[in-house]
DNA sequence: CTTTCAGACCTTTTT
DNA sequence: GGTCTGAAAG
């Protein structure tokens, strides 16, 4: 039901580099030293075949720290891919080798296709992204942190709902002074630990108007992190943090994991930031053999604390590092090709790299300007409609854009002309109000010091507020208060009947025994009744608690789906999920969400200056880079054709002016790299 | 104490 | 266009 597969087609053909006619082999045997034949697994695979040059090399440095840098469309997944069949096949246990990644899925992805190669022990291999590996090692380990093991994780509403009712507790939300409000200040202390740099200097450099505030805002961070560690919280960061304080401060387990894990492979390595990188470097500790994948022109999580240096400084972490760079392009026709560098070769700082395929022919890409927003999204479906009638599948397309609202006026236009899409990136099904509830429901059943969740359930309740819902946490908190039969009592007496039947439910919900479908299909039957008083749209967000409850049958343990929830939870916007039966579907997508993947045609949306780039990184060199780096990746996600569309006269409220020009990156570009057109209603 | 309502404010990307 | 805040009514 969630159907969101990359549309992954290997395309055998384009991938394998074209070899030479040969004599069909005469060779009947292999003269060998004794000791050679005895030292030498037996391959099946044929890497040399199988890969390019600089990939089999890649390949076959199975020890010691290797870098690659993979320009985009370099087969960096087939590489690794081959790289785990070549561990196996050398006969490395699959469970010592660990391989991280930005999602879950593509780690699913790489070891499926590993499995094509070696068989099913390729499952084995642990694979990951950072967040989900030290989330299963902290739950083993939490008591050497002082955590128990059912620590619950915080999102980032989460977060802020805390750092909301701390700078109430504090008296920083006095009126007549402006203090950071709650995104502001969990952005800020994020920074701080993702960067390792101290809040005072974060705040120095980003957040200048708050430098009066800077010692509010110390103490601020100081007791969240008490508060955490207080009732068994972790954030997204503290996954990071306890995860390498685990590491540091137990050199025996240190030891320990490193031998568990004896081969790490890291993807996307220019995406990660310096805590992670402090995580590898001391898992390897001890034997050195990692890989790490990356390319510096892809890195665009720099707000998530990654920079892309990190990728260029790890020959220093490791001494001895072997660099390959990856530079034959597989995925894209050269005129594409031409257009991608054409763009990054404005670029202030890069490595350089000179990518280039031996793909024959393709059409020039096009820059396409229309009259208005309506214009550019009419114009798109008609394209999608031609192509459509070319044989060219749905899921072969993609629509491409900067940020997840400027896909609005087309999504009515395609529901209008019946095109199915799913649409990644942006709000997700996990981040609405009523899915939320229900988590929090679920999460104070599997750990009750989780006074986050408490809070969010009870303001819920009819005739409880702030205050209220306070007192009942507090008691909670201190253990005066538990769900049990007293407990509902007590609950009813510091509140009201409806906090009494909160607890009396959530007190059917705490057998172990009780399956995860029942728990929250009883959980959707006290909530319903809430939901309808609460908000008016509650027709919509049904359909929701039913995609709810399907999801939820498929797990086995509160804790996984918990921890699923918060790591991997369902990458689709709320728009597409209900109807996602479809098999053929053309895919929306912010260029975040579309990192690695590829498609036959792609079309860039909203290419505007002041969108994209959007006004709000014109006042930082960096930041417009990165930008920059957005534009790069959108248009190498093309196999054959990239289409940029910017609709022109487009008033911008924030800066009250009239946005009538191309996207700087794409403004300059000769007509021999891109057909200019102009669409005008007639 | 809770709920409601009006005006201010700001608008990205995600584990 | 939606969220967030503060103040006044219930």
């Amino acid at each position: 039901m969630i159907n969101n597969q990359p549309p992954d087609t290997p395309s055998t053909d384009l991938t394998k580099p074209e070899q030479p006619e040969q004599a069909p082999a005469r060779k009947t045997f292999v003269l060998r030293r004794k000791a050679d034949a005895e030292a030498t697994p037996h391959f099946r695979i044929r890497y040399a075949d199988e890969l390019n040059a600089t990939q089999l090399a890649a390949v076959e440095q199975t020890e010691g720290p290797v870098l690659v840098i993979a320009g985009a469309g370099t087969g960096k997944t087939r590489t690794l891919v081959y790289r785990v069949a070549r561990l196996i096949e050398m006969g490395i246990k699959p469970e010592q080798i660990l391989l991280l990644t930005f999602t879950r899925k593509s780690a699913q992805e790489m070891l499926r296709r590993a499995a094509a190669l070696v068989g099913s022990r390729a499952e084995q291999v642990n694979g990951g992204t950072f967040h989900s590996f030290a989330n299963l090692t902290l739950r083993k380990y939490a008591q050497l942190l002082n955590y128990q093991s059912t620590f619950t994780i915080l999102d980032q509403g989460d977060c802020e709902d805390v750092m909301n009712l701390l700078r109430a507790r504090m008296g920083f939300d006095t009126k007549g002074r402006r203090f950071p409000r709650k995104q502001t200040l969990a952005s800020m202390i994020s920074a701080s630990i993702n960067r390792m740099t101290p809040i005072r200097e974060i705040i120095e450099e980003d957040y200048p108007q708050y430098r009066r505030d800077v010692e509010e805002i110390e103490k601020l961070a100081r007791s969240y992190q008490e508060y955490k560690r207080m009732h068994n919280l972790m954030d997204y960061d503290d996954l990071l943090v306890n995860m390498a304080l685990l590491l540091q401060k137990h050199p025996e387990l240190r030891e320990r994991l490193g031998e568990t894990h004896r081969y790490i492979m890291v993807d996307e390595y220019q995406d990660t930031n310096k805590l992670q990188h402090e995580v590898v470097r001391l898992l390897a500790e001890r034997h050195q053999n990692v890989m790490v994948v990356g390319d510096d022109s892809q890195s665009i999580y720099s707000f998530r604390g990654a920079n892309f240096r990190n990728i260029m400084d790890f020959p220093r972490g490791f001494p001895g590092t072997t660099v390959i760079t990856l530079e034959e392009n597989y995925r894209s026709v050269q005129p594409i090709l031409n257009f991608t560098n054409e763009v990054l070769s404005h670029a202030i700082e890069k490595y350089e790299k000179h990518l280039y395929t031996r793909r024959p022919g393709g059409a020039l890409p096009m820059v396409v300007s229309t009259a208005d927003e309506h214009l550019q999204s009419e114009f798109i479906v008609q394209q999608i409609l031609e192509l459509r009638e070319q044989g060219v599948e749905l899921n072969e397309i993609a629509v491409l854009f900067r940020s997840s609202f400027l896909s609005f006026d087309l999504e009515i236009e395609l529901t209008k002309a019946n095109i199915p899409y799913v649409k990644m990136g942006g709000f997700k099904f996990i981040e609405t109000a009523h899915v939320k509830d229900l988590i929090a429901h679920l999460r104070v059943v599997h750990n009750p010091r989780d006074v986050v969740s408490w809070n969010r359930i009870l303001l819920l309740l009819e005739g409880v507020g702030p205050r209220t819902a306070q007192r009942v946490v507090d008691e909670i908190a201190d253990g005066r208060l538990e769900i049990t039969r007293q407990g509902a009592e007590s609950a009813r007496k510091i509140g009201n009947a409806a906090v009494g039947e909160l607890f009396d439910m959530l007190l059917t919900l705490l057998p172990e025994k009780m399956s995860v479908p029942e728990k929250v299909d009883q959980l959707i039957r006290y909530y319903k009744p809430i939901m309808r008083g609460k908000y008016d749209d509650y027709i919509k967000r049904e359909k929701d608690l039913e995609m709810f409850s399907e999801i939820a049958g498929r797990y086995r343990s509160l804790n996984s789906f918990l921890a699923d929830m918060a790591l991997e939870p369902p990458t689709e916007s709320v728009t597409g999920i209900e109807d996602g039966k479809e098999d053929e579907q053309l895919i929306l997508s912010t260029i975040h969400s579309a990192k690695g993947l590829e498609w036959n045609t792609v079309f860039v949306i909203w290419a505007l200056d002041g969108r994209f780039p959007s006004t709000w990184a014109a006042g930082s060199l960096d930041q417009m880079e990165e930008e920059r780096r957005l534009m790069y990746v959108a248009t190498t996600r093309a196999k054959d054709r990239l289409i940029i569309t910017y609709p022109i006269n487009i008033f911008d409220r924030e800066s009250g002016m009239v946005l009538s020009k191309p996207s700087r990156f794409i403004a300059d570009i000769p007509e021999e790299i891109a057909e200019k057109w102009v669409v005008s209603q007639e």
